[in-house]
DNA sequence: CGCAGCATTGACCTTCCTCAATAAGAGTGG
DNA sequence: CCACTCTTATTGAGGAAGGTCAATGCTGCG
């Protein structure tokens, strides 16, 4: 439960700079991005939006009274909360395209930090709401980006609760699959993890170490394949569902056949 | 990890009865409720809305492809996920005015599940979503109450994933406190708990006996008195914050001087 | 090529779970 | 009102999963 506290500290948590008119081609990028719920004014939008460079490693720092909705554009990225002392648990892993809620309030203070380089449009909660006032649709998409995220919550939550080691790390995954995974000539998956064993073990609510272990026992059982620290292969998708206990997978097997 | 299945199918879930049209009390009550936000229209919403009575340990049965809001007006609620075979894990516990969230899609079956016996309004989602996209007052009240859930979603990922035992069990107290606690003559506070240590146990992701030993230890500290199953007080607020992990609760101490 | 950080592996220990027995509540019917 | 019974809670002893500590091996970068 010892943590090397100083590390953090060398890149300390920055309110990033920002650029206050929010470039053209990010706004651009953005609504491209949630088209499905298309934004019906982008310009409005534009107003109150602030653009963030974020450096790999660098956090938007939100303490308490802090309110924003952010929208990652570029980058991979972690939402953390740390328990005092020196305990942390990400909540979230995000990539472009996703929305990240940061309501003021909580009892626990969060922080979105950069897995890789990232590029991020931030609203203050209070513009966005009252610009959602006047535009159902944007109220709408907001209002199924929030469901959608309390969906996902919960599934950490039961992972969190319920489930032993090697089936959070199976799941683990199995949820990073669809989102990074590549599919190669032989129809394998490939992901390349932007994250480290730290940041895996801090999601899945277990050490570094045992993280370390499961993904041994899944090489030597030939279900993934790992090379260098982020490349993982899943070779045998069935038994990493088995693993991750989904009993009979029945669903996904459907969709399969 | 094994427990009495038989137990739970002796109850068998079922999909309450509905009585179509909303009675024009609960809708009162509704308004009522959720006044702070107020629905501009509820004589529109109750048209859409169906009342449910749940019984005492009866369910709402949520199989895949059900997406709902439930209301619940009266009596105390729990949202179970259940994870094969036996295990499951309670995401939430509900009271009068909370707005629940089931969305379909969700990886894991969810029930909501009365502890004592209930009444609740229901929405489909989708019926909700088209009345709120011509009403941007009630989409901003989904939006917040769907944030606001997200954020004690977190705070209960994060409990599952860094706390300890004792930590959870305190933090259970004084989350339930500002919800069900009364404050009587001496200005201690006594909780009248609705939900079995089962039910706890489920809700903290540990076991009946690890909630009981837990409460054990604290009573033998003073911290806390019991009587019967349901009755806790709380004589030492500080020492339960600081059982909880509040360092220094420097936040709660502020607000009390 | 060498260094610093990250990942892996092993030995041991703590926490919490499991199994089991006992006790206390809360209904029920006499 | 009390005895009876069923359920739920408490308490104890032992075991397993995962955490902690420590040593070694990669890997990617200057």
């Amino acid at each position: 439960m010892s943590r090397d506290a100083g590390s953090d500290t060398s890149a300390p948590m920055i309110r990033a700079r920002s650029h206050p008119p929010a470039s053209e081609e990010l706004l651009q990028r953005l609504t491209a991005m949630i088209a499905p719920a298309r934004i019906p004014g982008a310009r409005v939008l534009g107003a109150a939006t602030q653009s963030f460079a974020l450096a790999r490693g660098s956090s938007t720092f939100l303490a308490a009274g802090c309110d924003c909705v952010l929208f990652l554009i570029t980058g991979a990225a972690k939402l953390v909360a740390h328990v005092p002392p020196d305990r942390e648990q990400i909540l979230s892993f995000h990539f472009p395209g996703d929305m990240v809620f940061l309501p003021h309030g909580g009892t626990h203070s969060l922080a979105l930090t950069a897995i890789s380089d990232c590029e991020v449009l931030g609203f203050e909660t209070a513009d966005l709401f009252s610009l959602a006032t006047a535009d159902a649709q944007l109220a709408m998409l907001l209002c199924q980006r929030a469901i959608g995220a309390l969906g996902r919550c919960r599934d950490k939550a039961i992972a969190l609760g319920r489930k032993t080691a090697p089936e959070r790390v199976a799941d683990f995954l199995l949820s990073m699959a669809p989102r990074i995974g590549v599919k190669d000539a032989r129809a394998e998956m490939t992901l390349l993890l932007p994250m480290s064993r730290r940041d895996i073990a801090d999601s899945l609510g277990l050490t570094i170490e045992t993280v370390s272990r499961q993904f041994g026992a899944m090489r030597t059982a030939g279900v993934i394949e790992t090379s260098g620290r982020s490349e993982v292969r899943i070779l045998d998708w069935t038994d990493l569902q088995a693993r991750a206990g989904k009993s009979f997978a029945a669903d996904q097997f459907i969709s399969q056949i």
